[in-house]
DNA sequence: TGTTGTGAATCTCTTCACAGCT
DNA sequence: AGCTGTGAAGAGATTCACAACA
């Protein structure tokens, strides 16, 4: 199968066993199995199993995975040895706490540059990482890539940022803002929305029992 | 259809919906088809108004739908009257930015008491809201509704702030470590686990043409 | 015996297609 | 003519069930 046609659910369901494996590996373990591994992340061993098997793992009938080998063929799926290269744009609080959260931890998910309006906070170091005027992004990232930016700005500002990460080639966005982003098609948006989250939790509270 | 048994995605999109009908309405329109409500919200107009069928949502068939109408159905629907009250786990970067976006901004989302252990943080009250020590949550909380609890502890506190949560009664749990939680499937968890979603974006990047 | 790998069945969600209305 | 409401078809994701195997 095709890396580009893998269904969405089962990319992000292989990231979540990537992480279980290298916390398997450091405790100790060489091997597991796909029931072991369905209860780590919430998902049935068929589906562990159906997910590898899309991505051609294999495991051996008495002993289940190989962690380390099956690490290993997810890191290349994910083609992992390349680091994921990303813009946070917003140096709010929640700008912030993404800064100060790759900042070190995730090596292979590195922030190349942060942005924001505010002149108290340009041309400083923050968390690690220089920011830069809003107005000056596209001339800022002319010629970098960018693989994620990251949109941590006030609502009303959202699709404005959105419009200058599209011209600056920034090839997907993550976005907190709850808007709805108007671009190009063609580029993956993905939209991390509190303010969703909370009302659908607030409204499963409400009808839960009891 | 009994509100229980809505479907998870459909739940979601009706959110979305409300808030295009307010946008909506305070731009001075008062009616809105079916597929001016998608393009907004990124859905078709079968899905819509599927949507809106689910919920026993009726439009005019000249005029499409009310929009004061359809909001006050959805918000009767949704329990909007009465407010979703939260607490906030650790006042960090990332806690505040989630308190600083709730105080005062929306209404009906209330965060009613926030928990940190860091001693220079306990006692006092941050972005408008009280915070107590993480030890007392369950005593601070005894006899207290809270309907959705937000994890933003370190990564290595989630499991056993989770916990202290069940114990407190809270309802429902928004997560923000990269943590699959261990807790009674009776509790509604949702993951923003923002590590996940870069690295899928990342790779999105990685793969996409040009 | 207990596991993987996988076709088939099932379940869920989305889109099609069109009748019915205004 | 252009919309809503909706049965039916289609697509997509998950689970079942079991053969193959160590």
């Amino acid at each position: 199968m095709n890396e580009t046609q893998l269904p969405h659910n089962t990319i992000e369901r292989l990231f979540v066993y990537r992480r279980a494996l290298q916390d398997t590996l450091s405790d100790g373990k060489s091997n597991i199995f796909s029931h072991e591994l369905g209860n780590v992340c919430g998902a049935s061993s068929e589906q562990v199993r159906r997910d590898l098997m899309l991505v051609g793992a294999e495991g051996n009938r008495r002993t289940g995975y190989d962690c380390l080998k099956l690490l290993c063929e997810l890191n290349s799926f994910f083609k992992i040895e390349s680091d994921v290269r990303m813009v946070v744009v917003g140096v709010g609080n929640l700008g912030r706490a993404v800064l100060s959260y790759f900042m070190g931890k995730q090596p292979h998910l590195r922030v190349v540059a942060a942005f924001d309006n505010d002149s108290s906070k340009v041309n400083r170091v923050i968390h690690g990482c220089h920011c830069y005027a809003i107005d000056d992004l596209e001339s800022t990232l002319e010629g970098i890539l960018v693989h994620v930016g990251v949109i941590a700005v006030p609502d009303n500002y959202a699709q404005d940022v959105a419009e200058k990460l599209v011209r600056a080639k920034v090839k997907t966005i993550l976005n907190f803002a709850p808007v709805r982003l108007r671009i190009p098609s063609e580029i993956h948006v993905e939209n991390m929305d509190v303010t969703l989250s909370v009302e659908k939790l607030g409204f499963f509270a409400k009808i839960s029992k009891s």
